[in-house]
DNA sequence: TCCCAGGCTTGGT
DNA sequence: ACCAAGCATGGG
């Protein structure tokens, strides 16, 4: 079986926030509490207690991949006191007291664009479904410890499935959306240059030239994907929140390094009062 | 050029 | 009927 690797849990850090907030859409966690989903090409199960966290991987395999995946390379007390000096105090320190524990993840960019092309218009149970139908259908499968898996299936998977196969799994009108990503990624858009080379407002007007990704979708490509932290995606509830706490209105270019884990800590506050 | 309104797939309530 | 982590489109 496996081989489990014992960390001391961080400070900052809750799985069960990391999963559950809206940025990952893979993820289940089990009747054992273990947080299990694939990525990368293969199964991550994660768990927690007060002292520990566990992972299925080694200790190479976690400095390698699994603790930038998790967030864990960045100081979320420098992150914290950061955000708090570019707002008013109020929201936004009872949104980092409630939201504590967050991290945003670095996940798979091709996944991410296409998880948030299908966001589009849906609720988080309806995407996760949608995900997993598009994974089952046309993502490569694996086995581990017996059980079938699937990853992500590539772009060049999806456009061999085409715009019918992909509205056969009830994806809608996003179907042809996901079909354009796919053909733009396939043939000379590289997520991994925008994520090494871009700053963030090149990397937000590169994917909008894909059909279907506006502001909204490509600004959480960048956050949960592409290492712009500065990113500051605007959603129906984040608008909720602008009204409702700021007046109506909210320069995004005044927030600063980390404004995309604010927004992730308001997300969170904001959904949690429903 | 910018702003705004209504449409779009599907499923849950 | 209305809503759900939006976007493309056309008209003013």
């Amino acid at each position: 079986m496996d081989n489990i690797l014992c960390i001391k849990r961080p400070k900052h850090f809750d799985l069960d926030k990391i999963f559950d907030c809206g940025q990952c859409f893979r993820f289940e966690k089990g009747d054992d509490n273990v947080w299990e989903g694939v990525a990368y090409g293969r199964v991550l199960r994660a768990s927690q207690d007060d002292e520990n966290i566990y992972l299925n991987c080694t200790k190479d395999e976690f400095d390698k991949l699994w603790q930038k995946y998790l967030g864990l390379d960045l100081d979320y007390d420098e992150v914290n006191a950061d955000i708090i000096k570019h707002f008013e105090p109020g929201v936004m320190q009872s949104a980092i007291e409630a939201g504590d524990g967050i991290r945003i993840m670095r996940q798979e960019p091709w996944e991410t664009l296409c998880s948030f092309i299908i966001s589009q218009n849906n609720n988080i149970p309806r995407i996760k479904s949608l995900i997993s139908a598009v994974c089952r259908n046309y993502g490569e499968k694996f086995e581990y410890n017996g059980k079938e898996y699937y990853a992500f299936p590539t772009p060049e998977a999806l456009l061999a499935a085409g715009e019918e196969g992909l509205k056969a799994l009830k994806t809608g009108f996003r179907a042809g959306y996901l079909i354009s990503a796919a053909e733009h990624c396939s043939n000379g858009m590289d997520l991994c240059k925008i994520r090494d080379e871009y700053t963030y407002e090149q990397g937000l007007d590169e994917l909008c030239t894909i059909k279907g990704v506006g502001p909204k979708v490509a600004s959480c490509t960048l956050l949960f994907a592409l290492d712009k932290t500065g990113a500051f995606p605007v959603d129906v509830w984040i608008k909720r929140t602008i009204d409702k706490y700021f007046g109506g209105s909210l320069d995004v270019s005044s927030l600063g390094d980390y404004a995309g884990i604010a927004q992730q800590y308001l997300f969170y506050y904001e959904r949690s009062l429903k």
